[in-house]
DNA sequence: CTGAAAGCGCTAACAT
DNA sequence: ATGTTAGCGCTTTCAG
């Protein structure tokens, strides 16, 4: 292994001098500058970054936590996380913790360790179930909900879910059904929240027999799709907590000789790139992931410079995107 | 900062023997070893990671080069990649290359300044125009083509081909279309030469006019949808060579009035979630994008550990999977 | 602008 | 089993 010393004996200078014609070149003379680089480039040298990080203690590093990076969601986020740490000369280490606090506690240590300098977590804040916030550790909640007691950025989760309920009630649906989230999730908290301000800011009352629990996988849509259809009282509309299920909770319906939207409408939420697809397309909510990374890595790297002292929320707005999947209320042409 | 000699003193032992209590537990006195926990908490030290990595000049990291994180079928692969690489200890550093080679430069150049350990590279081998393989620089091609020139995890990409186009043919199918990738993609080749020996062994010639080169993205599968549309003659079939562009294709055919599979059949590849949903599901090659991950991490885990020396290649099944998008030649029924 | 030298926190001989 | 000590490769004063 060639090291810096190797570069300084064979330029004829120092390993002093080495160092800062690598750091600061302009504080080198040219002529200096060029044996070192004739130096450099005949010994094949590679400076040792484990011993740079060591020594100047920082690891240019941040890590981000996420719950299952095969989920295209958040699969976006990183992608807009990794663009703008790259750009800053920060690398990103993947926590994949697959919901284990267990594995978050080794990803966080990695930041107490000096492995890494901040982290990133995709996982929604919940009391009693957080090792976030913690003295000493930068940190910032990505795609997160609200009262989240750090650094976070999100949309208006609650917003977003009123003004998909409002619609619908504009067209005439009178009962709305959900196909929530996991009731312990933020996310369905504050999605649930916006369902039942716009029921009561249109004077519907709340039937807690139209919500079924899911869990944001398909499974759980093509379930619930089931319980609706069995319904004496069928909903008119449902609005899913994401893409995944109302896509699921289509095809259901659609088995069972359901005609969307004719007979049914439905909603999701996330905006998938899917849901362009499916027929009929999907309307729904879309957050920006890309943008949420960004502004995340952002927002860490600037507490890791030292540039914000104070916790900061920021909220992106979100987009409703009306497709071919709702439509007005009209009495059951059964 | 708290360091390993606060330690030894507040424990009242060496640092020598508080390193070896953290290393080899078993090579220290249960007396002492209670001490020094008492200490370590007591003091809440911290070992300074980047330290230990700088003395023991091993970086227990990898990288995995990946074209587009927001890709599914790489987010799969890099769960895989991750689970075993966090089972073994390693750490998994992020690189996004945007299909950018200097990106790769500066990735692989983490291994050269022993930042991490080795390399998973997620875009394929292409002649003239791949930084790997490298001296000096441990790598496995994950998801790779055939003749890659160090060690590498794939499906057979061509047999794959092979396979669909035959059921196509044997479907009744005589013209048989192909959505490609681009053509200078090594996966775009190896699929090809799936397409074409399958038409030379049923006997039937090949037609270039058939092949529309597309991206692997939607866009691109919804134009070559579009000129399938206004040949004179049609092909019955048309094989795509991924999902996203067979799922493009069929909302372009089925919005000019065509009917899926009675008047155009289907096929894709890789078996995205999504194909299972559309309507109608997709017929597909599924790749097994996690266990791909996996042997690749073990692969090169094997390698960096000194396992292994000499290259290998591993290829494994692939699924060919019926769904609604094929069916059995008809004459049209215009 | 350059060189000398100290030392970052830890590990691993080696000696005890 | 434990302590002592010499660095790992680099950066960074501090003199010159």
């Amino acid at each position: 292994m060639t090291t810096i010393r190797d570069v300084a004996k064979e330029a004829g200078l120092s390993t002093g001098t080495i160092s800062k014609a690598l750091s600061h070149p302009e504080r080198v003379s040219k002529k200096n500058l060029e044996k070192v680089e004739a130096a450099i480039l005949k010994l094949n040298y590679k400076p040792n970054m484990l011993a740079q990080k060591f020594r100047s203690n920082t690891a240019n590093t941040i890590v981000v936590m996420v719950p299952d990076i095969a989920n295209l969601f958040f699969a976006k986020v990183i992608s807009g996380i990794e663009s703008v740490a790259q750009r800053a000369g920060y690398n990103v280490l993947l926590g994949d913790t697959r919901d284990s606090s267990n594995k978050e506690k080794d990803f966080i240590r990695m930041v107490e360790t000096r492995l890494a300098d901040g982290v990133i977590n995709l996982r929604p804040y919940k009391e009693n179930d957080s090792l976030l916030p913690k003295a000493g550790v930068f940190a910032v909640s990505a795609s997160s909900c609200e009262g989240t007691p750090y650094s976070s950025v999100r949309i208006d989760n609650a917003g977003a879910a009123n003004k998909v309920v409002r619609h619908l009630i504009q067209q005439g649906h009178k009962r709305i059904g959900v196909i929530s989230g996991l009731k312990t999730n933020p996310h369905t908290r504050d999605r649930m929240k916006g369902y039942l301000q716009a029921l009561e800011s249109q004077g519907i009352e709340f039937d807690e027999s139209l919500v079924i629990e899911g869990d944001f996988n398909y499974w759980s849509g093509i379930s619930a799709a089931e319980q609706f259809y069995h319904m004496e009282n069928r909903p008119s509309a449902v609005f899913c907590m994401n893409d995944e299920m109302a896509i699921a909770a289509m095809k259901g319906f659609i088995d069972k000789g359901l005609r969307i939207p004719q007979d049914i409408s439905i909603t999701g939420f996330d905006d998938m790139d899917v849901s362009k697809y499916v027929v009929p397309t999907l309307t729904t909510v879309a957050q920006p992931a890309e943008k949420i990374g960004e502004k995340s890595a952002e927002m860490l790297l600037d507490m890791i410079q030292g540039k914000v002292t104070e916790n900061k929320e920021y909220v992106f707005p979100y987009e409703f995107i009306i497709r071919e999947s709702t439509s007005a209320f009209t009495e059951k042409t059964k």
